[in-house]
DNA sequence: CTTGCACACTGAACAGTGTTCATTATATTT
DNA sequence: AAATATAATGAACACTGTTCAGTGTGCAAG
């Protein structure tokens, strides 16, 4: 019965066809301006057929979801090779900081977007995806608690300080909040206020 | 001629009333959900009435968005009766993440929503509440560094950086990204988050 | 006191949205 | 070849923000 396979196979195919138009158009315009119609548009079958691979619009969401985490995390672990686990904490936030400026869409839906979080508070899955990367962060402070580095010992609330001034840096950028500097000025006050904060945690953490 | 005056007043009255009719629906069940036909039906007028008064769906946020930083200032500055200018930092942001979670949907029109800020990017007003804001934060810390608590000079960066943390805290919180925590501690987290925080400012900048 | 005008208001209409479902077409099984 | 199971359709539903020709009332001038 290779029929059933190639049926499984098929509807695979055809749920990836539909995640990847979806994908391509809520990245270029935007997940609100993005329709069921266009995407149907987009691979050439009627609005109807989409439901009968995904739930609603924000199971669409939640798949890319998953796939947004996971780019994040590939991106992050680059810098597993650095030895000095200080170093790799400040090369991980210049990833974190270079992640949400690339992928604002991206970054939106994982962090900010309240629709993912609503329809799909009862499926474990999302969690994990968050905790698998606040544990990557919780990791390399462990490294530098370990290596002398920080005489703090609770490394939730070290973590949990750190990525909230990470995720407010980049929000407030991408959330268009950085009026109180010129356009061509902002990413260079990113980087002054990331330098500062840099010196903060090494002295005093 | 008082007629013309009574109807600029009548004029008054009625944008008066569709806007507490759209801040009550707003604040109740949020900005996406609340339809113009909503607020039309609340005030018992037909929708095209609403479009007498404001040109927009965008241009009511606005309105609010106006009245959600004067709230906020106005918490913020009952800090100034401390006389210690640490002490009143210190307490500025605990009035911060006390409206932030008191008033999430006005948190969310101030820093996070994109429709006030595209449509209203030519009105210079906007920028001017952040701005205002914005100041008082760098005013209390031009206090630190004359009383000798800080040694950093850049009042620029500190404020952006100090702000950073804040809003990315929470917003974490508010955006229901903080479930590696337990709901009923959630609070607490943030607490002892803003605490381990206060120390780094005290003995690092 | 009547006529004419200005203006507030209406609600149907337009183009769009997410979603559902009876119907149709296709492919598989008997 | 007939019967059945499955896939795809697209019209329909109940919404959305917004516009605009038409209506009715109150004011001003004749």
């Amino acid at each position: 019965m290779g029929i059933q396979e190639r049926k499984e196979r098929e509807k695979e195919d055809m749920r990836r066809l539909i995640l990847e138009a979806a994908r391509k158009l809520f990245l270029e315009q935007g997940y609100e301006k993005t329709s069921i119609r266009n995407i149907a548009d987009a691979i050439e079958y009627s609005p109807g057929t989409i439901y009968l691979y995904y739930k609603d619009k924000n199971e669409l969401l939640f798949a890319l979801h998953e796939e947004a985490f996971l780019k994040m995390m590939q991106q992050l672990i680059t810098v597993t090779h650095i030895s000095d686990p200080f170093e790799r904490l400040i090369e991980m936030g210049h990833q974190y900081i270079k992640y949400a400026i690339e992928n604002p869409e991206l970054y939106d839906l994982m962090f900010i977007m309240q629709a993912p979080m609503e329809t799909l508070a009862c499926r474990d899955e999302i969690w994990e995806d968050g905790l698998k990367s606040f544990g990557l962060l919780k990791l390399v402070i462990e490294d530098c608690v370990k290596a002398g580095y920080f005489k703090e010992t609770n490394i939730e609330i070290m973590a949990m300080t750190i990525w909230a001034y990470m995720h407010g840096l980049v929000t407030i950028y991408l959330k268009n909040r950085m009026s109180m500097f010129k356009d061509d000025q902002q990413l260079e006050r990113i980087q002054e206020s990331f330098q500062l904060f840099i010196k903060m945690i090494k002295t005093s953490l």
